[in-house]
DNA sequence: ACTCTGCTAAGAGGA
């Protein structure tokens, strides 16, 4: 195929359709860029042409074999990675007897023949000859395509090479002096900086990146401040003052403390230097598999039987706890070894007969392991992989090499601090807590009571009217969300009155299941459900529930990229008047750099780093950020990135421009209807510097019991239920003709515990005397060693109390056995830990099997937020007891405990393990010890004494015998 | 002193 109109028509069919999505990205028809590439379909046929001709004189080779298209070579050797656009076999003609393997690369700009052309072939053929003992490799081509195309040799060349080696090693330590991994105690030790500084106006000038440029200059290169040279980093960051400049520095440097924290418990880069059984052991990789299954890109793999299966390698304590689908979707590379290769090489290359010759991604691993499905890269479908023969291959998982998620929270602050509008709009804002005065919008809004008979209204409650018509008229707002106080209900009322009033809206949270959780909502509803609204979910096919499987972008769009029907796809973008998608997603897809919304409405604001929640924004003309600033912050892993600040949201932050208290303190639900339009706007609403923020305390959870107590610790009393039947509300009993149930526990702790009276829905049990009752440190360096070495545990955490977990399968066994009649399940029995390594234990105990079979939810505090329970078991777990001689007395060593538990001290925390139930809450813990800790002391102070139920030796002594059985 | 979710990736070329 050398005739251009035969390229033309097989771009047209087999291409087109690929390059849709791209197209409207970038803002072109498909006409218009056919037209652009006729002249490069011309310059291919002409150089084709040339090049398969036999006879064809005017050449310098034969192409003899093509080796591969867009082949990638990887070199440990060099410590470089390549990608060539074409890998032939050819005979040169100047040589007749010359035969060799050349990358052949492909241009579009003019002839221009520059070192950085000629380098990077050169570059090549070094990977070449390093990656494959069989193949040599001298020469390279480049092939210009513009005008007429044209082929030029670049011989290989050494000192070319050893010179661009130097230079990549300068580069590499220039960057690497500011990655010190010492711990840095304050942000302002660290060194951040872009490449040197280069000081040439006129290519300045032209640059788009040079406001970022000079702002980093400025803010972390002192040193050149005033220098005459850099005038134009002055110039341009004049519209920035002192506030903004500060603003900017700090945030950026708890953003790359927390980047490189990142980064440090990465180990997957380590994969060049390790052997394959470390690779396994760190759980970076797999090895020694051999191929069953090939078909396309879909391969599988099956680990040989002579290899220590991963089911021995990825065990703790005997008992499996890895979950294999956390490597389902990992992204890996994939290398051929050589047979047998444990006993003789250590390093990973020096026994790969062919190093990292696909990437693709991880589909599934079977049940027993064994089996391992693989999707490999469009590129990499035909790199040469055997199935059935004896060919041994391995896996490495790879991460990202740049850390996405943290180079779109760099940009969004970047894009902060630029000279444009709506930037400005914002950091007065964000950064200075000036809002637009009156900070109303510009929306066209019905009569208030027009509203208020709306149907989309009619379940609400006065609180959640309020929020509703008062976010329609304000520019920022706030929603301040307590537990259960309908928060998705109150956003789902609010976007369809958006839809109907013919305003776009974005649906955004930080996390896939908050935006889905508002979205399966919204799809219940009568306006969606009658098609009178439409939305599209954007983000990863993977990602998004199933049951929203027909309003994902993935699946709306799929027939316009099959037709090459652009005009469609690009209308659909432009019109469809909700998108819902995750803060970073907003980032990610074209769309969003087209469209402005009239509305942004962001779930869960309060957890979400300030710089993650910008994205969404810069794309909406209102905003409303729905949160609570008393739940979990957003997730920081540095401890001094979170010192200094970094898990402070956005939420939290507006929310602090104003006086918090004064916000609780004038959240009266009763305020009259017909005052309402006046509430709005006048003195009785909660206008501080003009931020509006609407409270929901009308909560439809917690039993009065439950909510007295979360007021107490949290809410300064302002949560009211909503409802006689939601304050009331206790587990049902049904009396068997035996009489009273809970009669058989009645010397016992369980009965006061279980108890469905409604002043005992919340219960401490204090394990204050019992010895047996303290905390375990799993040893991590004996549970899990593989050979002799240690393998990573940062999955499991250390810190369980064997105690606890049997009282809780105790409890939830007699729990069962009370409440089963009245029709209590385990599905509404919720266990929570602040620990992960008390949830794997509880699992164990229940047994896995168990857990799954009825659906009883085990798990860490921080996975519960937004749910909520019948009823919730708490275990604490921390109890400071010396625990080797029965007969010492037992003191708690509390002054070495509270220093260290950062997760009991966060008052947050507590505050939602409390107010995840519903009718029973049972906390299992103890006092003397807990008491340490401020928040638990709240707690403990304001609970009633007959909540306590303290627990004695004879209650205790059969219990580490209980196993579960009969639980149902 | 232990809590965890986001993210396709790299190359395409000009001065």
């Amino acid at each position: 195929m050398t005739d251009a109109h035969q390229i033309e028509e097989y771009f047209r069919k087999i291409l087109l359709p690929t390059i849709i999505f791209n197209l409207y990205e970038i803002g072109t028809s498909i006409n218009d860029f056919i037209t652009a590439i006729q002249p490069y379909i011309k310059s291919v046929s002409k150089w084709l042409t040339q090049y398969l001709d036999k006879n064809s004189k005017s050449k310098l080779f034969n192409i003899d074999k093509i080796e591969g298209i867009e082949p990638s070579v990887w070199s440990n050797l060099y410590g470089l990675i390549g990608k060539m656009d074409i890998l032939v076999s050819i005979s040169q003609l100047v040589n007749k007897y010359t035969r060799g393997i050349v990358p052949l690369e492909l241009k579009t700009g003019r002839h221009s023949c520059s070192n950085s052309h000629m380098a990077q072939l050169i570059l090549y053929t070094y990977l070449i000859s390093a990656s494959n003992k069989n193949m040599k490799s001298n020469n390279g081509y480049l092939i210009y395509l513009k005008d007429e195309p044209k082929t030029i040799l670049v011989p290989s060349n050494e000192h070319v090479f050893r010179d661009l080696m130097i230079s990549r090693n300068e580069f590499i330590q220039y960057v690497h002096q500011f990655e010190d991994v010492k711990e840095i105690s304050n942000p302002d030790e660290l060194l951040i900086k872009g490449p040197l500084p280069i000081v040439n106006e006129r290519i300045c000038n032209n640059c788009e990146r040079l406001p970022d440029c000079s702002l980093i200059l400025k803010c972390f290169d002192s040193k050149y401040m005033g220098d005459q040279k850099f005038n134009l980093a002055d110039e341009s960051t004049a519209h920035l003052d002192e506030s903004d400049m500060q603003f900017f520095k700090k945030t950026i440097s708890l953003l790359e403390l927390e980047k490189r924290h990142q980064s440090n418990n990465d180990m997957s880069e380590h994969f060049w230097n390790f052997s394959s059984e470390k690779c396994e052991s760190s759980l970076i990789g797999l090895s020694k598999m051999q191929i069953i299954r090939m078909d396309s890109g879909f391969v599988t793999f099956k680990r040989s039987s002579k290899a220590p299966m991963p089911s021995k390698l990825f065990t703790l304590n005997k008992k499996q706890i890895v979950n294999y689908s956390q490597f389902e979707g990992r992204r890996v590379v994939l290398s051929e070894e050589i047979a047998d290769s444990t006993k003789m090489f250590n390093v990973y290359g020096m026994y790969c007969k062919r190093l990292c010759i696909a990437e693709g991604y991880v589909k599934k691993f079977s049940e027993d392991l064994q089996f391992i499905d693989v999707f490999l890269n469009d590129d990499d479908n035909n790199v040469g992989l055997e199935s059935g023969s004896n060919k041994i291959y391995r896996l490495d998982f790879l991460n990202n090499q740049t850390n996405k998620v943290m180079a779109i929270n760099f940009s969004n602050i970047l894009r902060l601090m630029i000279l444009d509008d709506k930037s400005r709009e914002l950091r007065d804002i964000i950064i200075r807590g000036r809002f637009p005065s009156h900070n109303t919008n510009t929306c066209i809004v019905p009569s208030i009571s027009n509203l208020f008979n709306s149907s989309f209204l009619s379940n609400l409650n006065g609180q959640q009217k309020r929020a509703v018509i008062g976010v329609l008229r304000t520019k920022c707002s706030l929603i301040y969300g307590s537990p259960g106080s309908g928060k998705t209900q109150t956003i789902v009322a609010l976007v369809q009155a958006l839809a109907k009033l013919g305003y776009s809206t974005l649906v955004t949270s930080f996390t896939h299941v908050a935006v889905d959780n508002i979205l399966l909502k919204l799809m219940q509803t009568d306006s969606v459900q009658s098609k009178e609204i439409d939305f599209v979910r954007i983000g990863q096919k993977s990602r998004i529930n199933p049951d929203l499987k027909e309003y994902s972008d993935y699946h709306r769009i799929e027939k316009w990229l099959e037709n090459g029907d652009l005009s469609s796809l690009e209308s659909f973008y432009n019109n469809i008047p909700i998108v819902a998608s995750t803060c970073l997603g907003v980032a990610s897809h074209p769309l969003f750099f087209k469209r402005t919304f009239d509305f942004c409405i962001l779930d869960e604001a309060s957890q979400v780093f300030l710089a993650t929640s910008l994205g969404p924004l810069f794309v909406a003309k209102n905003f409303v950020l729905v949160g609570d600033q008393k739940q979990l912050p957003p997730v920081c892993g540095n401890r001094v990135a979170r010192q200094h600040g970094l898990d402070e949201s956005l939420f939290y932050r507006l929310l602090t421009f104003c006086d918090s208290n004064n916000v609780l303190a004038n959240s009266d639900p009763d305020v009259a209807f017909e005052r309402f339009e006046d509430y709005l706007i006048n003195k009785n609403s909660v206008t501080i510097d003009s931020v509006r923020i609407f409270p929901l305390f009308i909560q439809y959870r917690m039993n009065r019991v439950i909510m007295e107590l979360s007021n107490n610790i949290t809410y300064a009393g302002k949560l009211r239920c909503a409802n006689k039947n939601v304050e009331l509300a206790t587990l049902r009993c049904f009396l068997s003709e035996k009489g009273d149930p809970t009669g058989s526990f009645e010397k016992s702790y369980l009965r006061k515990a279980i108890s469905s009276n409604l002043d005992d829905s919340v219960i401490f049990i204090d394990t204050d005397r019992v010895v047996n009752a303290c905390e375990n440190v799993s040893d991590s360096q004996t549970d899990l060693q593989v050979d002799g070495e240690i393998v990573s545990n940062k999955n499991c955490g250390y810190v369980y109390n064997d105690f606890e977990a049997h009282l809780i399968v105790q409890l939830t066994q007699t729990l069962m056995a009370v409440y089963q009649k009245g029709g209590l399940t385990l599905s509404d029995i919720g266990v929570i830990s602040p620990f992960k390594r008390q949830v794997i234990h509880l699992r164990e105990l229940f047994g896995e099997e168990f857990v799954k079979q009825y659906k009883l939810e085990i798990n860490t505090v921080d996975q519960y937020q937004g749910r909520d329970k019948e009823v919730i078991i708490y275990s604490c777990v921390k109890s400071y007891f010396k625990n080797d001689d029965d007969n010492s007395p037992k003191l708690p060593n509390s002054a070495i405990g509270v220093v260290f538990s950062e997760l009991l001290k966060d008052e947050r925390r507590l505050n939602v393990a409390v107010t995840r139930a519903k009718k029973k809450l049972i906390i299992i813990g103890n006092r003397s010890s807990l008491k340490h800790y401020s928040p638990f002391q709240k707690l403990l102070t304001s609970m009633q004494p007959h909540q306590f139920v303290k627990l004695c030796e004879h209650n205790y002594d059969d219990l580490l015998d209980t196993l579960p059985k009969n639980l149902n």
